[in-house]
Formats: C-alpha cells, sequence, structure tokens
DNA sequence: GGGTCGAACCAGT
DNA sequence: TTCCAACTGGTTCGACCC
C-alpha cells in the first residue's frame, strides 16, 4: 500500500507508482527491497484484469470520501473549530486522566511463523526463498523470500514473477497449531490469562511476574524468548510498553528474533508516538491511513492530536476517540474478558459462473460445511448473511434474520436459496455463508446503550469471584437472556439488585418441588443449600414437565427459546409493574398475549403495545450514559 | 428522535 | 500452465418503524 509518500499523484509514464494494492515495506524483512521494481511487476501483472478494476473502482471510491471531507472541512467556520477544540481539551484530560503506567505488557510474535515451522519439518528448505500457500495465494514468506519483495496476502502467480526460484509449500494448520500449543505452554509461565491474538502472537500481562522476580520487562522478555526457541526451534519478537498498542508496535521494531522496550513514563510514550506514522497502529489500515493524510495532511500520531479538532469534526465519537488516544499513547492496560464468537461463517472461491444449477450446488456445500462447524461447536443462530463476490470482485452481502435459532445444513440452505435466487442472475467467483447472533447474544447497535447482558458482563469482569452464596450465576444469565432481548435500565446497582430479586423470587416458587422438572440444564442444584443458579437455559421450572409454575401457561418442552422468553418476561413485567417503571422490550415481545401466541403461530409479527408506557417512567432515563459529557459534541 | 436491522466497508491474521 | 483466500470482529450509515 501506501509507504508514506503520494498515491493521488498519477504520472503516465510510470503508472506503477500509484498502484500499491500488495507493496508494503511495513512488512519486517522487506526494507531494501527494490521497490520500484516490485511495484512494476506487480502493476504489469494485475493490469486490465478484472481484479485491477475492481482496485481502481475501490481508490476512485476512497478518492471520492477524501474529497467529501476535504470540502467539509474547508465549511467548518472559526466558531466551529474554536467549539471541536474544546471538546478536545476537555476529552484530553479525560483520557489523560485514564493513563495508566504501572503495568508491564508483553507483546510476542512469531517470526515469519508457518513458514519457520515448515523450515523446521524440512531443513533442506532452510536459506532458500520458500512462501507458504499456494499460487492463488500465499500465507506468508521467509525472510529470503521476503528479499524479493513476496509477502503474505499475495497472489502466488505474482510472488513466482518476483522471486522465479520461490518454493511453495502447501499450508499445514495441524502443524501450526501443534507449535502453537508449544508457544503457549511457554506464554502461560509468564502470565497464566495471557490473550492470543491469533496461532502467532500473544499479549501478556507480565507486571506480576516482573514484580515477583525482581526483573525488568526486558530481561523477561529475553528469557520468554529463549524458552519459546528451545521449547519450539523457532524464534519470536517481542515488544514491552506500558499497554497493548504500543507493545504490539514494539514487537515490530527489532523484527526478527528480536525485542524493544519502552519505558513506562509518559515522556517517554509522548515522544516514540510524537514521529510514530499512523499506519504502525493496529486498526489503522490502508484506507484510513490515506484519509487521514489526504484529507487532513495526519501522517504521524502526534498530529493525532494537533489536529483532534479536526478529528471529532469529521469523524463519529468514537473513532476521533481512538484516534486521540492513539495520539497520547494510550492502549488496553486491562486484561479483557473472554471473548465470545460473535459469528461463523464459511466461504469458498472458485472460477466465477454464472450457471445457476452450479452455484445452488456450490451453495449446498457450503451450507453443509457451515452447518457441521456450528454442530461441532455447538451453537445456533438466527442471522443468516449471504456472500457474494462477483467476477468482478464486487462484494455483495445480504442477510435476513429467521425465526428460530438453527444450525441445521437444510434451514440453511433453505434461507441462502432464496437470498442467492433474488440475485440471479449474476455471475460469481466467491459464495460465502455466515450464521451470526447466537442464543444468548443480544444484539445492541448502540455501544452507549445499557442492556443487562452488557451490564452483567461488565460487572462480571469487576467481580471475578462472586460470592460464593450468591445464588445469582452471571455466566448463566448472559445465556437466559436469549434473542434480541434488550432492556434499558436503572443504575446498575438496581438493576443488579433486581435480577437478584428475580432468581430469588423463583426459589420462593420452588415450594413444590416434587412436582417441579427442570427444563433439561437449566437448573443447577447447590449443594447442601437450598438456593439454585440460573444455567444454560434459563430459569424455567414447568410443572409436569410443560406447565409454568408462575402462570400456568403450557408450553412443550421443545419451545425451549420461548420458555427462556416467557418466564424472563413474565417476572420482568410483573416486577418492573409493582415497581411503577417502564420496561422497553424488542418489539417482538412487547405484549404479554404474544408468548401464546408464538406456540401457536410461530411469531408472526407483532406490534408493541405501548398505550400504558406514558404514565411510567421510562426506565432507560435512569441509565446514564458512560460519555454522556463527551456525547455533548456539537456534531449533529 | 430513538431503536433495530441490513448492507457495505475496514482491518487483521 | 496456474492468474488475487478464508475467516472473524468491528464501525458506519441509511431505511424503516413507531
Amino acid at each position: 500500500m501506501d509507504n508514506g509518500e503520494s498515491s493521488s499523484t498519477n504520472n503516465s509514464s510510470r503508472p506503477w507508482e500509484s498502484y500499491n494494492t500488495f507493496f508494503t515495506n511495513a512488512k519486517a524483512g522487506m526494507e531494501g527491497v527494490d521497490k520500484e521494481k516490485v511495484q512494476r511487476i506487480v502493476y504489469e501483472m494485475s493490469k486490465g484484469s478484472k481484479f485491477f478494476q475492481n482496485e481502481e473502482r475501490k481508490e476512485a471510491l476512497m478518492k471520492q470520501k477524501i474529497e467529501h471531507m476535504r470540502d467539509r472541512c474547508a465549511k467548518l467556520s472559526s466558531s466551529d473549530l474554536s467549539n471541536y477544540h474544546k471538546v478536545v481539551d476537555k476529552r484530553i484530560l479525560e483520557l489523560e486522566a485514564t493513563r495508566d503506567l504501572s503495568r508491564i505488557w508483553l507483546h510476542v510474535d512469531m517470526d515469519a511463523f508457518y513458514a519457520a515451522v515448515e523450515t523446521l519439518s524440512d531443513p533442506s528448505l532452510k536459506g532458500k526463498p520458500m512462501a507458504v500457500g499456494g499460487l492463488s495465494m500465499i500465507s506468508t514468506a521467509n525472510y529470503e523470500a521476503r528479499k524479493f519483495g513476496v509477502r503474505a496476502a499475495m497472489p502466488g502467480f505474482i510472488a513466482r514473477k518476483l522471486c522465479p526460484d520461490l518454493i511453495f509449500v502447501p499450508v499445514d494448520f495441524t502443524k501450526y497449531t501443534h507449535y502453537s500449543d508449544l508457544t503457549r505452554k511457554v506464554f502461560r509461565n509468564y502470565d497464566p490469562h495471557f490473550i492470543a491474538g491469533s496461532l502467532d502472537e500473544a499479549y501478556l500481562d507480565i507486571t506480576e511476574v516482573c514484580r515477583e522476580r525482581g526483573l525488568s520487562g526486558g530481561e523477561i522478555a529475553e528469557e520468554l524468548r529463549s524458552s519459546v526457541y528451545s521449547e519450539t526451534g523457532l524464534t519470536c519478537s517481542a515488544g514491552v510498553a506500558a499497554n497493548r498498542l504500543l507493545a504490539k508496535v514494539c514487537s515490530d521494531i527489532n523484527k526478527p528474533n528480536g525485542q524493544f522496550v519502552l519505558q513506562n513514563d509518559r515522556s517517554t510514550v509522548m515522544t516514540f508516538v510524537s514521529s510514530l506514522p499512523v499506519r504502525k497502529i493496529g486498526g489503522i489500515g490502508k484506507v484510513t491511513e490515506h484519509i487521514l493524510k489526504d484529507a487532513l495532511g495526519i501522517k504521524t500520531c502526534e498530529e493525532m492530536v494537533q489536529k483532534g479538532p479536526l478529528l471529532y469534526a469529521l469523524f463519529s465519537q468514537s473513532s476521533a476517540d481512538f484516534f486521540l488516544s492513539v495520539g497520547l499513547g494510550l492502549g488496553g492496560t486491562d486484561t479483557p474478558q473472554v471473548r465470545s464468537r460473535k459469528s461463523i461463517s464459511s466461504e469458498r472461491t472458485f472460477a466465477a459462473t454464472g450457471d445457476e444449477r452450479l452455484l445452488y450446488s456450490k451453495l449446498a456445500e457450503i451450507a453443509e460445511m457451515l452447518s457441521h462447524d456450528m454442530k461441532k461447536e455447538g451453537l445456533t443462530a438466527r442471522t443468516l448473511t449471504l456472500k457474494l463476490k462477483t467476477a468482478s470482485f464486487e462484494i455483495r452481502s445480504r442477510a435476513v434474520s429467521l425465526q428460530r435459532y438453527t444450525c441445521s445444513s437444510d434451514d440453511i440452505l433453505k434461507h441462502a436459496t432464496k437470498l442467492l435466487k433474488a440475485e440471479l442472475p449474476v455471475s460469481v467467483r466467491l459464495i460465502g455463508l455466515r450464521m451470526s447472533q447466537f442464543v444468548g447474544e443480544i444484539r445492541n447497535s448502540d455501544p452507549s446503550q445499557g442492556t443487562i447482558t452488557k451490564f452483567i458482563v461488565q460487572k462480571d469482569s469487576s467481580r471475578q469471584d462472586l460470592d460464593d452464596n450468591d445464588s445469582f450465576d452471571l455466566d448463566a444469565s448472559k445465556n437466559c437472556l436469549s434473542n434480541d432481548l434488550s432492556l434499558s435500565f436503572g443504575s446498575h446497582e438496581t438493576s443488579y439488585a433486581h435480577l437478584k430479586d428475580v432468581v430469588e423470587y423463583e426459589e420462593r416458587s420452588q415450594i413444590d418441588s416434587e412436582k417441579v422438572i427442570p427444563n433439561q440444564e437449566c437448573v443447577k442444584k447447590k449443594k447442601g443449600r437450598n438456593s439454585f443458579s440460573i444455567s444454560a437455559n434459563g430459569p424455567l421450572y414447568w410443572v409436569d414437565g410443560y406447565k409454568c409454575v408462575l402462570c400456568g401457561i403450557e408450553l412443550p418442552p421443545s419451545f425451549v427459546e420461548e420458555r427462556q422468553e416467557h418466564l424472563l418476561i413474565f417476572i420482568l413485567l410483573r416486577d418492573f409493574k409493582t415497581k411503577n417503571l417502564d420496561l422497553v422490550l424488542p418489539q417482538h415481545l412487547q405484549n404479554e398475549g404474544q408468548l401464546t401466541e408464538k406456540v401457536n403461530s410461530k411469531r408472526k409479527k407483532q406490534k408493541p403495545d405501548q398505550k400504558d408506557s406514558s404514565k411510567h417512567i421510562p426506565i432507560h432515563t435512569f441509565f446514564t450514559k458512560s460519555n454522556q459529557n463527551s456525547n455533548e459534541t456539537q456534531r449533529k
């Protein structure tokens, strides 16, 4: 991509100079490459192709975007700018207050991982230019190959042109996973809660191990790298800094087989960041780099702070916040909760075709693969997205939310077929299917909007160890809130107490426990105590296996989701009503009668009943947006 | 005007 | 001779509904 030089200048005698699709010297091991030669070869091999035309189309769109931004920039009045100045000043103070220089983070990155593993298994490859992958695409290249300009994500046929002696080795994930496990065993000795970025990289909080052993971050990094080498025979690079964002930047500085330590003091961090190109930051890619540079003249992280008012004027709050925090050298310092999977997908590329029968058969194969993967992981989801890459490399996606959670290939195929049918006729070279919105997951598009799940997750992270006497199982409660149930709620503490009340209420309903049959494994009786925790399928107790103990409604055991929704909504509505509060429910759950209707007619579209809402104080008014102050920018 | 959802795009490995 | 991947997470924006 861009190497810090303008790509917008179009030199007709050297057209390749503006074609920066693959070449970058940002990758370790590519310094000193004959950049112009590589660019020219890549350009010559690409020009005129469908792929090339699509790249041109995308570049034109990007230029349009940049122009639009410049226009908006030019239209800003001095009073606008002065207002944004105030916003930035305030935000800087807020962000500075979050600066934590007490932690020591280490980022480890294995050197040309796949290629190094392949060389271990076949030492004859040592010293020869080699790439892992095939002629269509290579996953990574060793350092000998990088000298020729060969790099990851480059098509193999171009790589071969750049380096005719290049050896191709097919990808073997089993091998890489094995070596990745070996490295992780080492990482665990330094931080049992390390964050695995991918097979070949990880973040470790080494604060404690440094303190306990009286060693510096650099010394621990040396030791860890040597330990990884003796366990695997592979080299890695490391970066040590006060936060993960900086540690990652640092690990790239002395690659391969090196390390860089950034001292934990503010002025060192600010000096480091001052000349750091924005592209070095994780999350800023080719497009964002271009926009920042060509529309706002921002090339370094320091300039993000200097031009903060423009960033807040032109970007969304979250983007501007991110840019500003980068400019201040801030990054994640806490160990986040284990992140759960958000989607699962399967896609395949093939020779472009418009043959409908062939397309349907490809679709069936992919539906089958996806269903297989979902079953393997025990996932069911309700949003299906069809992805198509047309013969001209245009990406299209079409999504539909299903009535039920599913992982069945028949269901997936049935709906995917409908989606594909609507696109025909079309010539495509890739079909992909993705399933998202898993059971237990709550969709919330506004990050500042609170939901019970989100709140619980936050609570969970701040209270790692719940009181053992507490019968409320937080993990389980995440699962019991199924579907797109989104609840606006009052203060955090009130909500927490309220949910506890729900469980206590439930326990009180357990008097005749002989007749109560727990729904599947949803109720776990705690040893020696007459208390229950909510588990995977929700707090549902059903008399004789089908009748709700709370209201008598009959729901057969197979209606798992409906049972979950029913009990939760029943209790919440009752409770919120007695507290004279309003509960904001998703549309399809906004009247109680629907619960019965769903059993009979499987989720007809519901119109919410808002008749009584006016008498209640909307519950969401109690929720204080965490970023309310910063949301008061004049952007809108 | 707020919330939800779909579509497109961006980024990283 | 081969002719630009597979997968995932996140953000933004607009349409639509109420």
